[in-house]
Parts: structure tokens; C-alpha cells; sequence
DNA sequence: CTTCATGTAACTTACGATGTTACAAGACTC
DNA sequence: GAGTCTTGTAACATCGTAAGTTACATGAAG
């Protein structure tokens, strides 16, 4: 698929695509081709792949919304608070981290043909 | 303390302070005083409040960065992504917030009293 | 009645994420 | 080789939200 394609999906711009992509395409899970019958395509096994390994080459963003900001704040009050919950943002982020490792593309993919069949039956059933 | 002594010690502005204290002052954590001789005091139990209580009383922000945006959105492929993480999302929330419960004002101002102490020995040994 | 404080609405600023434009470079077709 | 399609990327624009600011009404103390 191209960027335009992928996009038009989305909801997004093309570019927007591109640079998301990018990521992905340096961890080699997917490829890019240039120029006429270029654009994206899988390049790994998807049961191989977890929702961790995107989630890094994505530049592991940020997963909690506040946490600490300051490793050594000047402020005693925040030093007083961050040593209360360091550990407990740290266990938090490590227990979301670890689902993410449980789950593979292969998994996201069957279970979306499961549902997409199901769909379809319904909209069979009652036309 | 007034709103401006408290902007001062936070390096803030003094509305933010009163906009931000005014959850707690619905919850009945801390009191304020209009006029001259004015401003803000504590108006409970440190030991029974905990972090928690603050946290809802601050509007119980988001503490999930990024997490399921829509519940139930148009696209099959988010759907898929939802189905396969909103429990894990949910348990690193509840774990965060179990984790708030457990930390009570008064032990934060124990914590707090107890560095202070250390600082100032600290710096009568090497002045 | 003056001074000092909060309460709050309205406005401004700052910032990051996203969207957009522009163009270079590579690949295919004719 | 010319033309066209696509990615890669830099530079700029827009948008939304959080924070800061201004302004003024209200109430309390001296």
C-alpha cells in the first residue's frame, strides 16, 4: 500500500504515515519501495513480532501521563513525593510493558478476520 | 500561607495555585480565608487523606498517556487493538491507584520532616 | 474606608503533536 | 531519456491544551 493509501485509512496525511512508518521500517518490520508500484509492505513474521517491539521502534514514547519529571528536583516536597511513587509509576509502566510483550501482529491479525467475518455474516443475516 | 507565597515556593503564578487548590478546598482538605490575615490552611487529618483522595480531588486527571481514546471507534483495526489492551491498560491503572491509596499526607510529611533533618546535619558538619 | 486576600472569568502565551507544503531522489513505463 | 509515480525529509503552519496573566468583584481585618 502507499503512504496515500494507508493514510486515506487513517484518516491521516501521507506524510504523517511516512514518518510513523519509518520507525517501523528501521526495526525492519516493514518495507518501503520507491517510485511507480512503490509503498509499504510487511516485511516480518507477524507471529514473531509483538506489540512491545512496535511500541519501541515507535521511540517508546512516554505511557504515563504524569510520573516523574525531575530525576533530582530542587524542591524537597517533589524529592518527597517522587521517592513515595517512583516505584509505583516504575511497576505500573513495567506491568503495561509486559502485556504488550504478550501480544503478537499474528494475534491482532486472526482476531481481526475473526471479527471482520462475523461481521460480515450479520450484515448477511439482516440486508 | 497566601496564594502568592505558595506561587512563590512552587514557581508559579498565584491564580494557578487558587485554581488548583480549590479541588482540595471541595473536598474539605484545606481551608481558605479571604481578606486581611488571609490565605490558605490544612482542614484535616493528614493522616487520613491519602494520595488518592488528592488525586480525585484534583479531577482524577488522566494517568494513562496514551490508552484507549475512543470506546467504541469506526475503525475494525482499532477495535482490535482496544479489545487486545483496554484490561491491560485498566490493571496499570488500578495498580497506580491502589499504590495512591496506600500513601497517606501525614507519612509524606514524616518522610519530608526526616530529609529536612538529615539536609540541615548534613550541613552542619561540612560548613 | 483602606488594605489585603481569595474567586473567577476572560484573555494571552507556550508548547507539543499533527498537518501541510515543497522538493530532492529513486524506480518504473513508454 | 522523458514523464510519472512514489518515498524521504526538511521546513513551515495549524490546532488544542495547559499554564500564565490581567482584571475586577467580593469579603475580612484594622
Amino acid at each position: 500500500m502507499t503512504s496515500e493509501e494507508l493514510a486515506g485509512c487513517m484518516m491521516t496525511n501521507p506524510v504523517v504515515v511516512r514518518r510513523t512508518m519509518a520507525g517501523l521500517r528501521e526495526a525492519g518490520f516493514v518495507r518501503s519501495a520507491k517510485g511507480h508500484g512503490g509503498g509499504w509492505e510487511i516485511a516480518c513474521d507477524l507471529s514473531a513480532v509483538t506489540l512491545k517491539d512496535v511500541y519501541d521502534a515507535l521511540g517508546a514514547p512516554q505511557l504515563m501521563a504524569m510520573g516523574i519529571h525531575l530525576e533530582s528536583p530542587a524542591c524537597l516536597v517533589e524529592q518527597t513525593v517522587n521517592r513515595s511513587l517512583t516505584t509505583a509509576f516504575a511497576e505500573a509502566e513495567a506491568l503495561l510493558i509486559d502485556r504488550l510483550r504478550t501480544v503478537s501482529l499474528a494475534q491482532l491479525a486472526d482476531d481481526f478476520r475473526a471479527h471482520v467475518a462475523a461481521h460480515k455474516r450479520n450484515l448477511e443475516r439482516k440486508p
